[in-house]
DNA sequence: GCCAATTGGTCGGATATAAAACTATCTGCT
DNA sequence: AGCAGATAGTTTTATATCCGACCAATTGGC
């Protein structure tokens, strides 16, 4: 339909949603078919994308949700340790922080004790936020849930576990 | 050591390996603990680091390597397929295929058939990149093989894909 | 107390990525 | 032909992210 002949018919399988998403069809994948870490990649891709879905209508990037929900069970956490956890920089934080602090989402306290770092905490509308989001993270976790099947949901985790903690 | 005191230990817990890596102690993560999502981020985020430092030698970027193995095992393929399959958005291999051409990695070709598009190779030089970055991805991917177990190897990558086909 | 080393956070430069608008080309229908 | 609609790539704009350099505050040894 296109024009080369053996690549042809690559753009046309697989349901054609953005850029991510399914294998294409046509296409020698050669050793890569079988290496975890390009799977890993695609399928954290998809998953991504897939949240933002559901998150749609909320006007809060996905990203800023694990930040949330971790400042919401650490409340006083510092930005640093706040990194870690979520497994970015802690250059990144910055900016997400202050637009989350525009928001009045969350809170930034310098304290007399310390005053390089700051306590962070949720506002009364930062919590109601977070509900909200975490519902939608629900109906997204109940997807993958379906996806994967209850069955090796835990096993999968348990091995996504692994490669972190050991390769970290 | 720090100051607050539940949050303390975080810090020095969890191997401090830059910004990724394993969970970081004292923590709670809430939800996000048992949330696939979340752990795939972070493992892909894991994998990602230990392959850029698997072929830190080489002077490629890591994302570079999926586009010269499907570029390779495609010869002729055109960059909206080579995007779909790389899963990611066509406008970002502008930029990362002009540096691979001005590498002197692959060939963008224009043919008569139909000049919009490009056929894309790989140059000899190209080849050579690709057997050395193949041999240093087979080393990372051996690592993750090491560490879920061989066992469970194929059941992973079999979730992974699942989840990437049916998301999309 | 004072200075060196450490630690928390920010800034600037670089890369990666996506989405939308745009250009060039091709295809089909009339 | 000629024009509408589809398709391939590029450009523009906006984020996210890392890293290394930087500044401010703290801590520890003296």
């Amino acid at each position: 339909m296109t024009q080369s002949p053996p690549l042809a018919r690559a753009l046309n399988g697989a349901r054609s949603r953005k850029g991510a998403g399914a294998r294409v069809e046509g296409i020698d994948y050669g050793p890569l078919a079988q290496w975890l870490g390009f799977h890993l990649r695609l399928a954290q891709i998809a998953s991504f994308q897939a949240f933002a879905a559901e998150v749609g209508e909320v006007d809060l990037p996905p990203g800023r949700f694990a930040l949330l929900t971790l400042i919401g069970r650490n409340p006083g956490i510092s930005q640093t340790v706040l990194s870690r956890a979520a497994g970015r920089d802690k250059s990144t934080l910055t900016p997400a922080l202050r637009d989350l602090r525009k928001r009045e989402l969350i809170l930034c306290q310098r304290l007399a004790r310390d005053r390089r770092s700051y306590h962070l905490s949720l506002t009364p509308a930062g919590q109601t936020m977070l509900r909200r989001l975490t519902h939608c993270a629900a109906r997204h976790e109940h997807n993958l849930e379906r996806i994967v099947g209850a069955r090796d949901r835990p096993k999968l985790l348990r091995l996504l576990n692994k490669i972190v903690t050991e390769l970290g």
